[in-house]
DNA sequence: CTATATTTGCAACATTATTGCATAAATGAA
DNA sequence: TTCATTTATGCAATAATGTTGCAAATATAG
């Protein structure tokens, strides 16, 4: 059940440790959603807080993961699908906050919006953070 | 020159104090701008920083500022404009972060934009984070 | 199996945020 | 203006969150 995991520990070139099993199932278990670090702890168990922070840094790095942004004003992470749009060059993703249960679900590509920018700038990334109610709490 | 802010003070029906009224001062001079704790506490000067936290909140409930969402996951707050965008039933606000300089412009209203969520999901805030380079680093 | 490089877990420390409380200040009423 | 009441401020203590250095443990290559 572990190989899935190491797979992808493997495809980021990084070393297999019983930890970042761990963390990585967790991930896996709620690829549909992004996790804040709270969340990750409760899920992985006993664990050690600064392990924790130098794993998510090197998820990210490895881009196994990245954070989300969701209108929350709280940091949260998910996981990368293997196609992964937030690593595309012009990133553009929306999320979505449920106000009742704080599950940010992610809605995928935007890429069809229009988005315009004042003439001068230059536009490197799109995060679209929606609010509201989700399906299972209406 | 300090009418100006206590005339603020009094429509959001908080005391007029000197600290509220230098915070006001910081929140003015960056009207275009959000701005993080961090550059807070670097314009106000001298100050007691649970103070500032208070105070933050207080304005933040008065409605006189908000908190601002553009992609850094760094909590940023701006000043209310009169008329504020963020406080009307359906938010819909563009903010616009510079890679560069790390400023965030205020983009204005995005109601124009076409946004779905599946079915079943209502909508209540449409929060818009782009990043880039502004017309001043570029 | 061994040598090397990386990761882990602990300690110490730094930063950021919260709560309670006594003092100080602002406001409304006499 | 002065006084009584309410609110805000600043300090102390505490909690929560994040970082760095280092020795021991572990993973990997040869």
């Amino acid at each position: 059940m572990s190989e899935h995991t190491r797979q992808i520990l493997v495809r980021g070139r990084l070393r297999i440790t019983d930890f970042r099993l761990r963390l990585l199932e967790v991930f896996v278990a709620s690829s549909h959603s992004a996790l804040t670090q709270k969340e990750i702890e409760a899920r992985i168990g006993a664990h050690d807080r600064i392990t924790l922070y130098r794993t998510l840094k090197s998820f990210e790095a490895a881009q196994l993961i990245h954070q989300v942004v969701d209108g929350s004003l709280e940091n949260k992470y998910a996981f990368c699908l293997h196609d992964c749009p937030e690593h595309r060059a012009q990133e553009e993703h929306a999320h979505f906050l449920c106000n009742q249960c704080k599950t940010t679900y992610c809605l995928g590509s935007i890429s069809d919006l229009a988005i315009t920018v004042p003439s001068n700038y230059s536009l490197d990334k799109v995060q679209l953070a929606l609010t509201g109610t989700c399906s299972a709490c209406n």
